[in-house]
DNA sequence: ACCCACATGTAAGACGTTACATGATTCC
DNA sequence: GGAATCATGTAACGTCTTACATGTGGGT
């Protein structure tokens, strides 16, 4: 199976949270707080919008007549598009988990207990595979002194899913 | 200025901690530790390592004539590229502290310190921007409402922040 | 008139993935 | 002898980056 593209959901996001955007809206947006989770260069849009009008998941907002700019709104179907991927389970692979939720505008929602859940789960499956390597590789102080900068890390790593899954809890019982 | 490529060094890291690997033995690697922090395709590590053989990082291991695998060992040049890259300033960019941190294997390594300080400056300065930036766009309640999604990993960034911040101030006092 | 920010687009190349291909060894 | 694993390599393709290219509009 090729793998999923992320970049025509995350326009479709931006248009949809903003309810009309321009491809160079979109490209400044990476700069500010998507920025945080994803990039995406001016020569990648620009293109993908106009795929995304041919799939007919967007079109061009011919309400505004701009000599510069050119603005588009999300189409019903673009709409069932965008909700059917952030429905899509979480994969440990590739953490969109972030990503998501910034295209959760409604605390009601149930596609946001639903993405914290999942997330919980995996982060929990993912903090004891840590524990049992660590009980592994570093079975004594030798081996500790050895990879002082690897002990180091996974001790770090161990200690922010412990973190993030203590988030994810109390985020959790704060939606319910 | 073209962007600097990553695989190789891991590649020669992998090589330097274990003195002899062949390409496989690497290609295994990415399933364990290591891939944690970074992936690579086998079909990619062929390639990388005969381009390493001719820039003189590393050269095979004549001494064993396995009718299987061939060994890699690094040579001093390669040491040397090797050290040049860790030593190399952290970006906020790409993010590349934990890999190079696990490439070091003496506690007492100055590398060592030098790192954790200056992925501290690093997260310091994101953690005062995310700050701003909490105050900036979610500066009453009802934008809170109106984008719960984004506020939500908004915090958490910011926790998160916090948290490794603590963490690499506790580790850099145990170095000294 | 000139410069700069705004705005959109195309082209070439680097990087990484999946798929294709081949051969050796080990285990049953 | 057949299957699974070990081991190396190439080919085709998709994605993303950098660079090239063009035009508009506002300020001085």
């Amino acid at each position: 199976m090729p793998k999923k593209r992320v970049l025509p959901y995350i326009l479709l996001g931006l248009i949809n949270n903003q309810t009309k955007m321009s491809g160079y809206q979109i490209s400044q947006e990476f700069n500010h707080e998507i920025g945080e989770f994803w990039h995406a260069s001016h020569s990648q849009i620009y293109p993908e919008l106009q795929r995304m009008i041919s799939d007919g998941w967007i079109e061009p907002d011919d309400a505004v007549k701009d000599s510069k700019s050119i603005f588009y709104l999300i189409t019903p179907n673009g709409k069932n598009v965008l909700k059917e991927w952030l429905s899509e389970p979480l994969s440990e692979k590739d953490d969109l988990f972030s990503l998501k939720l910034y295209f959760i505008k409604d605390q009601d929602s149930p596609l946001l207990k639903n993405l914290v859940q999942q997330q919980l789960q995996i982060n929990s499956e993912h903090y004891l595979h840590l524990l049992s390597r660590k009980k592994l590789v570093f079975s004594d102080e030798s081996k500790v002194r050895d990879n002082y900068g690897h002990s180091l890390i996974l001790n770090r790593a161990i200690e922010r899913e412990h973190n993030h899954i203590n988030w994810l809890k109390n985020t959790l019982d704060d939606l319910k």
